[in-house]
Order: C-alpha cells, then sequence, then structure tokens
DNA sequence: AACAGAATGAAATTTAATTACATAATTATC
DNA sequence: GATAATTATGTAATTAAATTTCATTCTGTT
C-alpha cells in the first residue's frame, strides 16, 4: 500500500474503491496535481465541495501521516522541470529552449549510467591500468576526444601513455603489443572498422585489451575486459553525442581507481584535493561582461 | 531568481553569497534534502543551529512563500537518491563508491548549469561563430580537450576550424588575426598565462575574442564575449574536472545554434538525427563479457 | 422500518508557521 | 579607527493551518 513513490498512480488505481467524497478529492487531485501541491487543505476541500476534515482522512488512507505530508508525496511523484524522454532539437527551438534540452538529454544519460554502472569492469580495468608498463588509448571521430583526455588523465602515472588517431600508426602500434601493454579502445557503436582492427590485432600479441563499447558488439568480442555502458540513444554523427560525456566520466573513474590503487602518493594527491575543495570559491570580483 | 524547477541547484549555487545562518541551513539541507522534506521548521531551526525564523526567512529568499512552500519545491527536485553535495573521493572509497560519488558531482554541475544558463551569452556566441570565415578554438590542459572536441563538430561546417596548444603557435595565430575570424578561448579559471596573453593579442587585431571561462577574471576582461558558468568547485589539476563537461555541453550548444542559424542544410540534418532517435536501440544479442 | 456501521462535517484543539519587534553583527563612511 | 547605517538574527506574540473530537447524517441490511 504505501508506495510512496507515485502516489498518483496509487490514486488512479483506488478511485473505484473509494467513497463519495474521496472521489470527489480525488478527481480534484487527478485533475491538476501541481495545483494540489500549492493549496491548503481549506483550499482543496473547498475545490473538491467537502469538509477538510476529509481531505484529512484521505491522505491517512493514502498512507500519509497527514495533508502536508500527502502534498511532499505528491511533489514527488511529479518530476523537477527536468525532461525524462530524450528530447530533440527541431526548427522551432531557440536558445531559450535547445540549451536546456541538450543538458536534460546529458544528465539523463547519466543518471541511466548511474543506475547500470558496471562496477566489476571498472573494476578489473582499473587492475589492469594499474599494472600496465605502457597504456594506449584509442578512439576515433568523437571518440577521439575522450582518448586525448584519457591520455591526459594518465600522465600523471608514470606508467608511459599514447593516443593516436591515424589509423596506420593505430595498426602498427597495435601489432606492436606486449605482455604488460594495455590497449583502451573507445568507440560507442564497437562497429568501427580501424578500431576493430586493431583490437583483434592488439589481442593476438599478449597485450590486455579493453573496451569502452557496447556489450554486444565486434569490438567487445575482440576484448578481454568490456565496459559496457547503457546509453540512451545512438546519436552517432549528429549534433550532441552524449555517449561521449558518459564515457568521459567514466575515464575520471578510472583514473580515480588507479589513483586509490597506488597508495601513499595517490592519497596525499587526493587529500590535496580535498583542501583545494573546502575554501568553496574565491570571493568574485565586481562582474564585467560585454556584448 | 525565482526559478523553482530545481531549489537545490539553486541553494548550491546560492551557497557561497548566503550568510552565517543562511550557510547553516543550506547545508543541512544539501546534506539531506530528503530529510528537509520531513521535518517541521522547528526541528530543522533545530538541526542547523539557528532559529525559526531564519529557516523562514532563508526559503522567502529562495522565492518561496514560505516554509511549506519551500518543502514541496525540495521534495519536487530530488531526484532518485541522487547525492547533492559535493563529495571527495578518499582513500576509503572502493569500486562501489567512487565512481557514483563522480557521476554525481557531475549531474549537479550540469544541473547547475541548467539553472543558470548563459543564455544571451550563448546567443551572440552562436551570431559570431556562424558569421565566422575562420574558428580558432584555444584551450590548454584538460581544456585542449574541450577545444579537440569543439574542432571536431565545427568541422561539419565550411568555416574552417583550428586548433593548438602549442604556446607558439597559440601567439603566432592570435597575432595573424583578421576581422571575419573568431578566436574562441577555454579556460575554467581564465588565469592560464599563455592564453590570457593570446586573447589579449588576438583582440587587438580585429578579430572577434569570445571566452568560456570565469566572467571576473583578465580572460573575461580581455574578450568580447563571455560564457561565463557556475560550477561548483575548483577541482583544478586535480582528478575529476566537473567544469570540463561542461564546457562539452555547452559546445554542444553552440553547434546546435549555429546549425538552426544555417536553416534549410541545418535543418535537414536535425530532421535525419530524429530519425535516427526513434527506433531507439538495435536488439542487442547475447552479452559476452570477459575475465 | 429500525438498526449497525461507516462516512461526513462543525467546532474545538493542537500544532506549526509567520510576523513584529528588539538586539546583535556587519559593513560602509568619514 | 570610530561611528553611523545597514543587514542579519533571535525572542516572543500572533496568526494560520491542520488535526482531533464528537455529533450528525447517510448507507445498507434484516
Amino acid at each position: 500500500m504505501s508506495n510512496e513513490s507515485n502516489v498518483l498512480a496509487q490514486i488512479q488505481s483506488a478511485l473505484p474503491r473509494l467513497s463519495k467524497s474521496d472521489r470527489k478529492i480525488a478527481e480534484v487531485v487527478l485533475t491538476d496535481p501541481e495545483a494540489a501541491t500549492r493549496a491548503s487543505i481549506a483550499h482543496l476541500a473547498q475545490q473538491a465541495g467537502v469538509s477538510e476534515p476529509s481531505v484529512n482522512r484521505f491522505c491517512k488512507r493514502l498512507g500519509a501521516t497527514g495533508y502536508p505530508d500527502f502534498k511532499i508525496w505528491l511533489a514527488r511523484s511529479l518530476v523537477s522541470g527536468l525532461q525524462y524522454m530524450s528530447q530533440v532539437v527541431d526548427a522551432e527551438d531557440t536558445v531559450d529552449t535547445y540549451p536546456t534540452k541538450l543538458l536534460d538529454n546529458t544528465i539523463n544519460a547519466l543518471m541511466l549510467a548511474r543506475e547500470n554502472l558496471p562496477a566489476s569492469a571498472i573494476e578489473s580495468a582499473v587492475g589492469y591500468l594499474h599494472a600496465a608498463r605502457r597504456i594506449y588509448f584509442f578512439g576515433v571521430g568523437t571518440s577521439a576526444a575522450v582518448a586525448r583526455d584519457a591520455e591526459h588523465k594518465f600522465f600523471r602515472f608514470q606508467t608511459s601513455v599514447a593516443t593516436h588517431t591515424d589509423p596506420l600508426m593505430l595498426r602498427m602500434l597495435s601489432a606492436g603489443g606486449q605482455a604488460d601493454d594495455v590497449f583502451f579502445f573507445i568507440s560507442h557503436t564497437g562497429r568501427t572498422q580501424v578500431i576493430v582492427e586493431a583490437a583483434e590485432l592488439a589481442a593476438t600479441t599478449g597485450a590486455t585489451v579493453i573496451a569502452m563499447t557496447d556489450p554486444a558488439s565486434p569490438l567487445a568480442d575482440a576484448s578481454h575486459c568490456v565496459i559496457g555502458l547503457d546509453i540512451p540513444e545512438n546519436t552517432e554523427d549528429y549534433l550532441a553525442m552524449t555517449s561521449r560525456i558518459v564515457h568521459l566520466v567514466v575515464i575520471d573513474m578510472l583514473v580515480t581507481g588507479v589513483t586509490l590503487k597506488r597508495g601513499a602518493e595517490g592519497i596525499e594527491h587526493l587529500a590535496r584535493m580535498k583542501e583545494s575543495l573546502l575554501p568553496t570559491r574565491l570571493p568574485k570580483q565586481k562582474k564585467r561582461r560585454k556584448t
């Protein structure tokens, strides 16, 4: 009964079982839940044409402790401004709408990733990266930027790191893999010709092949360790590619994981970061904006 | 001010500007917003160590009509267990905790950006980029990856685009700016020596200088158009730099804006994207994971 | 029709939130 | 560096809101 996560659905389903006044209240609430969250018990009672205690009893019957609590439940089952459906930018969009759409899509992608985190894959990838003598991050197109970011982050460790986008370099380096090398491939689809080929080559050399990609793809099949992510849509090749954002955050996770594994120096690094975070922000001088 | 869509992000961004007691209240709310929705004003006041009227005033300052109304806002902006305080990874973290922390920080940064979108700056930047004959994206360190991403995205237009990280190239190109060139600088702090210098140089040439940076920084001062973003903490140089994610999404916005401005072909492109989005995902075959 | 049981509303009570006012702290000004 | 002005904060009084109690009215049953 007290499934507080969605009162509206609950009211809806209880509707036929309700008494006369309860039904009147339910209808008012269902018609405009948004308004109900703002109304006082007196107002809602008047709207429904019932007495205040009736409203109160209605709330309690649903499992709330009282009317204010009921309003909170109601508010929670109404989702904040965030749009949960992936939104598409179209010709009618203006500067007041498309930035929010893009942000919402990105936020949704991250929330989705948050639900289905491939913790074990991350863990083993961290293990490999930590143990590696040399790491290659390979990605083309949009994923090249992710690879570059990873390279930049892994610089801090004494491990040697490299990124390349040139197909020839990619193939040559992959073919020359050694036991303690890690090849890390980044591809949303896992079907990019040059990447798949390189991964297959690398796998034959005894090096470790990690892929951040679709788990049901040729690239995944060629890899020893797959970081599979649940990413809403394939907007590949088009404007905003939300997957690359998720990929970047996963890179952060890997760097963090390796840092933690390295102990001492790593921890010291983290401590410094903690400090830098505390004095939240520097007081800003007067703002100045042109045009 | 009364942008009711996400009070938590709003509080987060107001945090540094708040008075002593307001901050205490804000911290209690941010630490456990879920609990705050259930607490009475007296309880919350006691928790924060302030008086009840202080809590009431806090709510009003945020735009709510009072405490109960504030609780409704809070409930509405609450999404599935997300942590709203910026979280720091420490030595005790495991693979079960730090990935979520990093994701939460990123999501928060994006929600914050969503509340304080510099729409007008984005609009004018889009105007400049659309009109440009040649575009340079300059960023160093972490921002280099953002610049690279921007370059990759702007390739689609006939405008010529370039990115460089080499300080010499940067200075040379900046000095050689022309009237219809756009120099786009990316820097979280706006205090990176080489970037600020290049911006100042470029500004003397008659070219347009755009900066995505802290609005109260030397870089902002040197620019014609500043895209200022509200980004929680300065984790600069350390593990996860949430600002770069926000920057990337802003790049998406700019590309989208320019695409929309280009009309016809741009729209056709968007239509194709829309199609690609509908058959959401390919049915995945059996998953396969190794190690 | 008469009764039991639930449903409902009026009024009283309690609880919670808000306002008014006084005091303290901060900031600006000279 | 002192003083005025402003802003922030708390105490107490007030008001508003929600809840409980209890009397009344429906509803269905025999």
